[in-house]
RNA sequence: GGGCGCGUAGCUCAGCGGGAGAGCACUCGCUUCACACGCGAGGGGUCGCUGGUUCGAUCCCAGCCGCGCCCACCA
């Protein structure tokens, strides 16, 4: 094959995906010998596309599996899709509404029959764009949540819990969601600062007189309100605790009550009690066996136990009234601008509602408390570990889980009825009540949580709850690599799921990858308008270019993107491209090789050191310096100085120097695939007497031997810079011409400008450890250690310089 | 309100107790037979501010200023 002088990444890296997954390279087979490792994609969303932390997690995970390919483990990378419940649903939601229709309308057994129809049409092309990045996931083994056997999965999980006792229905606040129809976790609640006005109300005691003022910001709350509570040290109240007073509009009678979860700083000190419709209300409710009432509706709209004229009035047109009917009566006492944060669906963008509502819980304690053991003895790490605290601080203050969600798109609850209202929760569904025996069972409506499914992932994808080869093989895996926010969501879920049902945490190390920000500095987002497409970034620098840039960029913080370190990996890769073109066209390459030139021996030397970066750095998911200590290795020493040193040699056809710089290349190749699999698999491809492929080749052994004798450098520097200027002597100014004739020797080695720079480098270090050495406070106070290291660097300063200076 | 992190060359970032670095950008010189997506040489920084610890601080500690993220039931 011809090697054009410009490396065009398009059409070659397509080939070799393909080629790589045609030839079966990225299967995972339980059969085989072999250390396993392990790692299972954060399952994208069917409806997503890849975005640029995909790209970034997908560039971290698949140099971590290339590496472990190359060492000889037994390595699997398991893809799949996670259904997305409220994402998917409002996706084909919007879709019917353009054709004019609603879901309610359509019913939810076609709807559900049109969401598989959408996915069969629309979902999943994420898959497609993480082969085009060269990921090496096991496509064959594909797995969605919403897959039979998976489906059997989450019945098991939820039966299991069912049966331990943790699983309970009730009437508690959840965050509601008028826009979405249905309760979303805490987690999924984006707190966001808002204008509101704060309104102090008057409520008089009910015994005539006086009375207590309140501050709300939702004035049409008050219709809800079963107490007023102050707090019990706050002396201005200590006479009205026990008294009652009287709700404005409605005319209740509510006791005035003690708690200690008010603020006596805040307002006016007192504060109404809305069980219904705050959360910490509902708290102190519970505590204080409140009545539960709620006002406003499912749907957003005034309800319950409330004027007639007020019922069927959104929010905001209820508070309304009920501030003028407060002047009206002389019990508003004033209004004043708040600003605070509120919490808002992160999907919708709406205002959340808390409202009391019935809905299936988990109860999560003994989970949690199995997750903190693991946790605090260490058996997960976390990248960077200053998750490991956060993870840890969040399971110390676990609350039960609302996993009932008011969606048609999911898991359906294994949870059925009687006629008498008695629950049976079975995974398939049963003949008859567990209870009596009844008949004529119904089904809850309700589904599950994604995350409930999520959490079940790294097992349910090897077969579980079967006992699969797969599953004994490859679980527990390794790593798992996620986003910042997927911490609660799911890392934390997963070990709890994990350790809970198998006994073991699916994996030994979470990576927290950077988030990649947008070159201004706010996150990218489609709406903002500040997103970058990856597939754009790989159209136009190749996927080889973009994973190095990704992981070049990513660090243990967020990072503002930029395209000069993809622009940097695109040069990198025609780099290599192009000494691989001079070493290729060498004439002829001979098969074995002897005595080694000092350029050889000071190339492995090099090799071996940036292999130990490379090693250290992957090992430690740092990838950042994997990616710079590539760069210079290929720059720096490979081209720089190795190949132009023994380019003379490859002019005169001198067959060894030839077949080693093969062997070098070969070497240098294997380091640089894991994180540019594409250019490299290419140009190995076109290695002589080369038929296995790069990406299933043994990863090198460290040589080891010539770590040591760095004096080669100054020989090679020198070599290089002669042959170099050797080359090209006819088109010298004269300057240069000056430079030439005064560095050229018959040795080939020679006093030069890098020589003197090395000097100059070495007498500012013995100037340096004589200062130090000179200190005296310094030998007498700092460790014995750091001493001698310096006494030890200046006698090698000494004597390198000496060296140099023959 | 709680927690975490960041402010180092024009830009994006690395370094984190004894010489201030990389890539890009910039300047100068090279139509050099692997590569102009190249090669060589070079300019550019009181390492946010103020104190402290230390023989010595960009690096450790405290405070301040600026920026960001995560978490959060003060109405």
């Amino acid at each position: 094959m011809e090697m054009e002088p410009l490396y065009r990444p398009q059409g070659v890296e397509e080939r070799w995906q393909r080629s790589w997954e045609e030839e079966g390279l990225y299967r995972a087979d339980s059969e085989q010998p072999g250390d396993t490792y392990v790692i299972a994609v954060p399952p994208p969303n069917v409806t997503g596309a890849l975005h640029m932390g995909h790209a970034l997690n997908g560039a971290i995970q698949d140099a971590l599996i290339r590496w472990h390919r190359m060492r000889g483990f037994n390595t699997l990378w398991q893809p799949g899709f996670d259904h997305a419940g409220i994402a998917t649903q409002a996706v084909v939601e919007k879709e019917l509404r353009r054709e004019g229709v609603s879901r309610l309308e359509l019913g939810r057994e076609a709807f559900v029959e049109r969401v598989w129809e959408w996915l069969h049409e629309y979902g999943g092309v994420i898959m497609g764009q993480f082969r085009r990045l060269g990921c090496s996931l096991d496509y064959e083994r594909e797995r969605f949540t919403m897959d039979e056997a998976y489906v059997r999965a989450v019945m098991r999980f939820f039966v299991h819990l069912y049966e331990r006792g943790w699983i309970f229905r009730d009437n508690r606040i959840v965050n509601w969601c008028s826009d979405c129809r249905t309760s979303i976790s805490d987690l999924e609640v984006e707190h966001i600062e808002v204008d509101d006005a704060l309104t102090y109300a008057r409520y008089p005691l009910a015994e005539g007189g006086g009375g207590i003022s309140v501050a709300t910001v939702r004035p049409a709350t008050i219709l809800a309100d079963v107490a007023v509570a102050v707090h019990p040290g706050d002396e201005r109240y200590s006479g009205l605790v026990g008294k009652e007073v009287v709700v404005p509009v409605v005319g209740r009678r509510v006791p005035v009550i003690a708690d200690e979860r008010v603020d006596p700083e805040f307002g006016t000190g007192a504060v109404k009690i809305t069980p219904g419709h705050d959360p910490m209300d509902f708290e102190i409710g519970r505590d204080h066996d409140l009545p539960e009432l709620t006002v406003i509706g499912l749907d957003g709209r005034m309800t319950g136990d409330i004027p007639d004229k007020l019922v069927g009035l959104t929010e905001e047109e209820a508070a309304e009234y009920v501030v003028d009917w407060l002047r009206q009566e002389q019990l508003l006492e004033k209004r004043e601008s708040y600003r605070h944060a509120v919490g808002h669906c992160e999907r919708s963008g709406t205002r959340i509602q808390p409202l009391v509502s019935l809905q299936w819980w988990v109860d999560m304690d003994s989970m949690a408390a199995r997750a903190i053991e693991a946790l605090e003895s260490g058996r997960v790490t976390f990248h960077p570990p200053s998750q490991h605290r956060v993870a840890l601080d969040w399971l110390k203050a676990i609350r039960p889980w609302n996993v009932s969600r008011q969606l048609w798109w999911g898991h359906q609850l294994p949870i059925w009825y009687c006629a008498d209202g008695h629950v049976t929760c079975a995974e398939t569904e049963p003949d008859a009540c567990a209870e009596c025996g009844g008949g004529g069972l119904t089904r809850d409506e309700d589904v599950l949580d994604t995350w409930f499914s999520s959490a079940l992932w790294p097992f349910a994808t090897l077969g579980w709850p079967d006992d699969t080869p797969s599953l004994r093989r490859y679980y527990p895996g390794n790593v798992n690599s996620t986003a910042r926010e997927i911490i609660f969501l799911w890392e934390n879920r997963m070990i709890m799921a994990g350790l809970e049902l198998l006994g073991e945490i699916p994996f030994s190390d979470v990576i927290i990858h950077s988030t990649i920000l947008a070159p201004d500095g706010r996150r990218m987002s489609k709406s903002l308008g500040t997103g970058i497409d990856p597939l754009d970034l790989i159209a136009e620098h190749g996927a080889d270019a973009t994973r190095y840039g990704l992981l070049k960029m990513s660090s243990g913080h967020d990072v503002r993107f930029s395209a000069q370190p993809i622009e940097e990996g695109r040069r990198l890769a025609n780099k290599l491209w192009n000494v691989a073109r001079l070493v290729l066209g060498a004439t002829e390459v001979a098969a074995a090789f002897s005595a080694e030139l000092p350029e050889e021996r000071w190339i492995t030397a090099r090799l071996d050191a940036a292999q130990a970066q490379v090693i250290d750095g992957l090992s430690s998911f740092e990838f950042s310096r994997v990616a710079d200590a590539l760069y210079h290795v290929t720059f720096d020493d490979f081209c720089d100085w190795y190949a132009e040193a023994i380019k003379p040699a490859l002019y005169e056809g001198d067959a060894r120097v030839a077949g080693m710089a093969v062997a070098t290349l070969e070497r240098l190749l294997k380091l640089l695939h894991p994180v540019m699999p594409h250019v490299t698999e290419e140009i190995w491809s076109q290695l002589p007497a080369r038929r296995s492929r790069l990406i299933a080749a043994p990863w090198p052994d460290v040589h080891g031997s010539y770590a040591e004798e760095q004096p080669w450098f100054e020989r090679i520097q020198v070599a290089a810079e002669v042959f170099r200027r050797a080359g090209v002597r006819g088109s010298l100014d004269p300057e240069q011409a000056r430079i030439f004739d005064a560095v050229v020797k018959p040795d080939r080695v020679a006093p030069s400008t890098t020589v003197d720079a090395e000097i100059a480098r070495l007498e500012r270090e013995i100037e340096r450890a004589e200062r130090m050495l000179a200190n005296e406070k310094f030998v007498a106070n700092a460790a014995p250690e750091a001493v001698d290291a310096e006494r030890r660097k200046l006698a090698q300063y000494r004597a390198e310089l000496e060296a140099l200076r023959d």
